[in-house]
DNA sequence: AGAAATTTGTCCGTATGTATC
DNA sequence: AGATACATACGGACAAATTTC
């Protein structure tokens, strides 16, 4: 059986307080809400209860929690999309070696060789390009 | 970026990418995986999960890490079978952009450009040549 | 040869996520 | 409910190795 609670949970009369705090500015948008363990002080909460709280806030989209860093007030919806978009084509063609490679896969210079390029995109701007040289036949 | 509930810590999703980038070829072998700066910015994490993920993909022995230096793409993962003696010598050394370099990285041909060039050898006999290609000090 | 910029190594502190007792 | 332990994550600071200018 779940502690007796007059009129509502423990953890939504903390949310509630919170909320408040929020609309009446006390904690402005962009601000850090107070953490777990300071919260668990002030209400002589468990911290359990205290998540709980602030879960009833995340959901209500009032404030977003951050992974080591603290819970936010928010200001908006959090934008969407893509932050960054890396991207890799490759394509295989035969070339003809230079001098160089001919005598690494000890060939003639002009025998054909398969080349493999890469190109890698961030945010569509060339970061790296990658060429790989083998002999035709292999893997 | 709110932290979502995971289903799998940041470090291994980005260990994962970086993983595919490698078996795909487009950070062949001796090649320089991006400086964790480089990685922190794409991938939007801190520097203490970057060097995470590359610590899952150094213990995978995927690669290697050199003080000052970068990580490198290893030669190849643990192999079964007879044992082959492969080696991978690497060398750097600044190129004029060809007109397809020159395209890519958006600069006049000729532009000095960074190579590094990988050659690896499988019982003396070379296997596979890479070129990578990157603009010079920049960021 | 030397200074500055890069890049990785290491340590500290704070905070949340999850699990267990 | 409470307490503890460990994993995940961010951020800052400084050191050490290397490269670049």
């Amino acid at each position: 059986m779940p502690t007796p609670h007059y009129g509502q949970p423990r953890y939504r009369t903390i949310a509630d307080e919170l909320r408040q705090r929020i609309e009446s500015g006390a904690i402005p948008p962009g601000a850090l809400l107070p953490t777990e363990s300071a919260l668990t002080a002030e209400f002589r909460a468990s911290r359990g209860t205290v998540r709980q709280a602030i879960a009833v806030l995340r959901e209500a989209d009032a404030v977003t929690t951050e992974h080591g860093r603290g819970t936010y007030v928010k200001t908006r919806p959090p934008e969407y999309g893509p932050v960054e978009d890396t991207a890799t084509e490759t394509q295989r063609r035969q070339i003809a070696a230079d001098p160089e490679l001919a005598a690494l896969f000890a060939v003639d210079a002009g025998t054909a060789l398969m080349e493999q390029q890469s190109v890698t995109r961030t945010d569509g701007v060339v970061g790296v390009v990658t060429r790989t040289y083998r002999l035709l036949h292999r893997r």
